[in-house]
DNA sequence: TTGAAAGTGTAGCCTAGGCTACATTCCGTG
DNA sequence: CACGGAATGTAGCCTAGGCTACACTTTCAA
């Protein structure tokens, strides 16, 4: 096939750091792995984060929280809600026996009330520096798993001296 | 087992607003669900928009993109890397030949320019109202596919006005 | 020039989180 | 008190996005 062979472009040897041959990857590299890392956790509790701050307020205001009262708030199929309640179940979150809707146990009440303030905060940060009403819900549906302490000690001081 | 009837709590009959009886949902609750529905789509966006935008970042700095780097960078096997890509190349964002590295297609060249003014912008936001450096860096690779344009727009004006 | 190391690709497995379809249970009315 | 409709639960299917193990290709150094 007299396939021409191409040498291979860029960081040729001896590119920018020596990287110490301590088994390769640059601090830069191995920071932004991390990041990434840190981002996948964040996600991967999203989900429960949101049904149990939902059946906190569910249980709030009505006194029970029922699958189907959680699938429509959600917006997914009763089935779908069912198996993450499952989920939180099985993470020690919430309870429920058959036909009997969910309650959340101290560690989900906990839970839930972090999730809660934190959700706030997230709106009034974007309300304060003048994001619309209905953005700011929407996008902090989004942003609140995503926030960290340290940030949100920050958002916490801004709003502070803000108004 | 003689069960006592327990009676369903709450919401007995008249609760609140009559709901007009359009088939049920209060629009407070279309509201909550079409939120969540938003994010679970933006959330489904997150990994592809990230790998383009890293992808773009590589063939900036060295001419070539290979999915080992990208793995190393993302924090991820080789194997994962390699589906991820597929998809992209599925989605029309890339293109590559075995053994060759990847390369963006024009609409993944758009969508890289578009992901990395966004995670700058969000940066900065951060970084201007206060959050340390580390944090912000974070906190962004996760916040960022959650920012709608609205959002982004404020985020401009507030960035101009600050300094 | 050749062989070993590095990179690449494939196969197969797993969980989360969606869905539809169907079976079962509960509950308010007639 | 019996039903019928609503709620609940179960089964099975799908995709995304992780992983390890193994096979194949490329590249580089001896
Ligand atoms: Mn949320
Ligand atoms: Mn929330
Ligand atoms: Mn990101
Ligand atoms: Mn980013």
């Amino acid at each position: 096939m007299a396939k021409t062979t191409l040498k291979r472009a860029g960081a040729p040897a001896g590119a920018g750091a020596p990287m110490s041959a301590t088994g390769g990857k640059l601090p830069a590299e191995r920071a932004q792995a991390r990041r990434f890392g840190k981002t996948r956790s964040a996600q991967s509790s999203a989900v429960l984060e949101d049904y149990v701050e939902l059946i906190a307020d569910l249980l709030a205001e009505s006194g029970e929280a029922r699958p189907t009262d959680i699938a429509r708030r959600v917006g997914v199929s009763h089935a779908t809600a069912i198996k993450t309640i499952a989920r939180l179940k099985r993470d020690g979150m919430a309870t429920s026996k058959p036909y009997r809707g969910v309650f959340l146990t101290p560690a989900g009440e906990a839970l839930a009330e972090r999730v809660r303030v934190r959700h706030r905060l997230v709106v009034d940060l974007l309300l304060a520096i003048g994001v619309p009403a209905e953005a700011a819900e929407a996008d902090a549906e989004g942003i609140e798993h995503h926030v960290s302490d340290a940030t949100l000690k920050v958002f916490t001081q801004f709003l502070q001296q803000k108004p």
